[in-house]
DNA sequence: GTATACATGATAATGAGTATCGACATCGCA
DNA sequence: TGCGATGTCGATACTCATTATCATGTATAC
């Protein structure tokens, strides 16, 4: 959101942080903490939940991941992403695949109709949801849900 | 969103659905189920919280409240809003005032972005936080001439 | 008025996230 | 390498918003 943290203090390097990071490393889509706890504990890894939760917590307040909050249900999702910069998302809801947008047009927008209403330090939330085309693909033929 | 409903089934009208929908009337600003549940025993109606939920959810469905997710906690509160038309809000974080702002701009950018992504029924949530002017002036202590 | 499908509400259940706190691991330093 | 101060972990109890249950109440159609 707004990119200027006062540079996090450094965080001791234990097992668990360094595998909760290789999983957000590999994995590419939105996914929650339960989720990532389940991935961890596939691949041997005894990390308790509390861990996980913590560290995901730290790993968004340095930008390390970005969080979804929004898209319908009350579960966070966490992942890692390419841009450190402000951005947003345009996320399958079938799927999860995700893709980061850039929006100058948004950000322009914002500052504007905040400026316009009397408002000051303005952030904003945004997520874009809805079907990839490969599960676009996939859902034809196929009677509806 | 996307503003194809299947034209909902018609509701019993009952004591409980007439208060909820009297003091969604009345409140101006987004209010979560518990705050409305409050204000209803205040004035003397002995609803339950349940039929809180059910209703909020129910005038949700049918577009008649907006209802918001994110801003920071886990609490979804709802408001009913002047435009039945899609539109966002630009919220006091510090007070709660909204203002309900239209973006055309980003309509068509969410449009052109998921086009050129291949994403296909797209939607979008977006909600603008800010400090709105009077707050910003209680802040500093002093009003702005 | 009667029947019946729908609405209500007290309460239990769910489920995400957080607080606790004793045990454990890390890292600077001797 | 050994030590200790301090950061981190993890089992579990907890909070709290929201939902499910299901017996009871009631709006509506006939
Ligand atoms: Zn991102
Ligand atoms: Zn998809
Ligand atoms: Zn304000
Ligand atoms: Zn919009």
């Amino acid at each position: 959101m707004t990119g200027r943290e006062p540079e996090a203090s450094e965080r001791r390097s234990t097992r668990q942080r360094t595998a909760i990071t290789a999983v957000m490393t590999e994995v590419v889509d939105f996914r929650s903490a339960r989720q990532i706890h389940a991935v961890l504990r596939e691949r041997g890894h005894e990390i308790g939940l509390a861990t996980v939760y913590r560290n995901l917590h730290d790993m968004e307040q340095r930008g390390e991941v970005d969080v979804l909050r929004a898209g319908g249900g009350d579960t966070a999702v966490y992942r890692r992403c390419e841009r450190h910069e402000h951005h947003h998302h345009l996320v399958c809801r079938r799927c999860g695949r995700a893709v980061e947008v850039e929006g100058p047009v948004i950000e322009s927008w914002a500052a504007r109709v905040a400026r316009d209403e009397g408002f000051s330090e303005v952030t904003h939330a945004m997520e874009l949801f809805g079907t990839c085309g490969a599960c676009t693909r996939a859902e034809r033929g196929r009677p509806r849900p």
